[in-house]
RNA sequence: GGCCCCAUCGUCUAGUCCGGUUAGGACGCAGGGCUCUCAUCCCUGAAGCAGGAGUUCAAAUCUCCUUGGGGUCACCA
């Protein structure tokens, strides 16, 4: 554990989706192995018969690249430790089985899953609802489950747990923790068809797969006790384990986060087009610090892995918090090179229907755009709306049509500013030189006039700078929209 | 319910191991500044050690109890 090579692993089930706290998981190996140096492994966890095993698997290849965590070894990219598909490790199996029946670390058992879960039902109705396997066939003399197994007696193995005995494992985050063998069952290792269980399974590929630190969410404390005494029975090394906190939904709900709360699957914060690397540090702010005070610059992945260490990792469960992610991924979106901004946002102007170049600034729309969105969206699918009424002629809000009715001589000046407009909109600067000097020369009040005109272009009174709106019209739509505007401010209606 | 884990602003957290701080930061919220509006950006503010005992000159920090939250109890993974 000092000196060898760290390996660790995420191993998923191809759920059809990636969960929110599986890329955690998955984040906080691939942290780890790169903070030291280490390999990530991807291990796709299927024994459990899928119907779209396709998809599926997509689901988590996709989540993974769209995060930016690649695996060095998986199903993608092989290995030396393979096959990195659990259905397909079947074979790798049968020595440590072998050596457990020879070892008698483990027992025949002929109970009946019949007789098992009416034992199970009893127990919970009496009122102690944890019922453990009571060792019956643990109790068989030798022979006679020897002869039995000859028979062909349908039987699975349990693992004999020493009793009395407590086991306990110093974990990564949690530190020193125990329990008593009392509250564990001899669990079954190897099913009636020969199978290994979850349990089992996992051991078996840890160890085959030179696995150095297990780090996985803390719903899986109580199977390392389990997992723990499967690996003392076999006499192998018991890899570093470290269980992380678990995400809890938001507010109105309890318990921890799951697909039916929303918000649960990378792929919504793919759609919507959130900063990946922002979403990286939110996720990993979860649960997880520094260990010094926050910056408020975007973080680089380097950064994360640099300062990465487990010793920071909280033990409580946390909350999530949507509105932070925004906020974060935000931010890596104004850091980001405008050029770069810009080419972000087309895909998504273009699902809206708004086709840059369909404006009448044409080739340079795009560009303008992206200024006007850049200060003013958190993830890409908002931008469309950022531009919505240089798209489609603008339902004026109220309160901008009353702004027009009220500001005094407006429909003079709108009229005027019209007739006035320079022949050629080049930039958004020279709009506004040009505005600047129509007010002064006619002394209106610099601020009135903008709000009026704002009105008028975008039937708002909150929009993008007013010389941008005006450049990503052009000069014949912001007349029309300026005489219309004018007459409403006469007291005519639209 | 048994067992396991956990507990600092509304949320995420630093501080806890090696007791002594005006208990720090971020998101959100409130106010202000900048400004053609909104947004960005900048400044300021309100907001927290779950409760109770104990140890100690001194407890967010150590111990115990209570309360609260979470997980887990399959021939699923």
């Amino acid at each position: 554990m000092v000196s060898e090579k760290v390996r660790v692993r995420f191993a998923p089930s191809p759920t059809g989706y990636l969960h929110i706290g599986s890329a955690r998981t998955a984040l906080f190996n691939w942290l780890f192995a790169r903070r030291h140096g280490g390999v990530f492994v991807l291990r796709i966890e299927d024994t459990d018969e899928q119907r779209n095993k396709t998809e599926a698997l997509a689901a988590i290849f996709e989540g993974l690249r769209w995060l930016g965590l690649d695996p060095d070894e998986g199903p993608e990219q092989g290995g030396d430790y393979g096959p990195y598909f659990q259905s397909e490790r079947g074979p790798t199996y049968a020595a440590a089985t072998a050596q457990l029946k020879r070892s008698e670390g483990i027992y025949p058992c002929f109970c009946t899953k019949e007789r098992l879960a009416q034992r199970r039902a009893q127990r919970g109705a009496g009122g102690d609802a944890s019922w453990h396997y009571d060792g019956h066939c643990r109790a068989l003399p030798a022979a006679e489950a020897a002869a039995r197994v000859a028979a062909g007696e349908p039987h699975t193995w349990r693992l004999k747990i020493p009793r009395p005995g407590a086991t306990s494992f110093n974990d990564l985050i949690h530190g020193p923790t125990t329990v008593d063998h009392a509250d564990v069952e001899d669990l079954i290792l190897l099913r009636a068809d020969g199978t290994p269980t979850y349990n089992f399974a996992v051991v078996i590929d840890d160890h085959l797969m030179a696995i150095t630190h297990v780090i996985r969410g803390q719903d899986h404390l109580t199977n390392t006790f389990k997992q723990v005494l499967i690996y003392e029975a076999l006499g192998w090394t018991i890899p570093a384990m470290g269980h992380i906190s678990l995400i809890l939904a938001p507010p109105p709900h309890t318990g921890k986060l799951s697909k039916r709360h929303g918000g649960a699957e990378i792929k919504e914060y793919q759609d919507k087009g959130y900063d990946p690397d922002g979403f990286v540090t939110w996720l990993a702010m979860i649960g997880w610090s520094f260990g010094k005070d926050e910056e408020k610059e975007p973080i680089p992945r380097e950064e994360l892995i640099a300062n990465f260490d487990l010793a920071n990792a909280g033990k409580a469960n946390a909350r999530m918090n949507p509105s932070k992610l925004d906020a974060i991924s935000g931010r890596h979106f104004r850091a980001a090179p405008p050029a770069e901004f810009a080419r972000k946002i087309d895909p998504y102007l273009r699902a809206a229907g708004f086709a840059p170049e369909r404006l009448p600034a044409g080739d340079g729309a795009l560009a303008l755009i992206a200024e006007c969105a850049q200060p003013r969206i958190d993830y890409l699918a908002q931008a469309p709306e950022v531009v919505r009424w240089a798209f489609e002629d603008p339902a004026p809000e109220p309160d901008s049509v009353k702004a027009l009715a009220e500001t005094e001589g407006a429909a003079a000046f709108l009229e005027a500013y019209a007739e006035d407009l320079p022949l050629e909109f080049t930039a958004p600067e020279d709009l506004e030189a040009h505005a600047r000097g129509f007010t002064t020369t006619r002394a209106l009040k610099f601020g009135a006039f903008a709000k009026a005109v704002r009105a008028a272009l975008t039937g708002s009174l909150r929009s993008p700078p007013l010389f941008h709106c005006a450049c990503l019209l052009g000069r014949d739509e912001t007349v029309r929209r300026l005489k219309h505007a004018a007459r409403i401010a006469a007291g005519g209606k639209a």
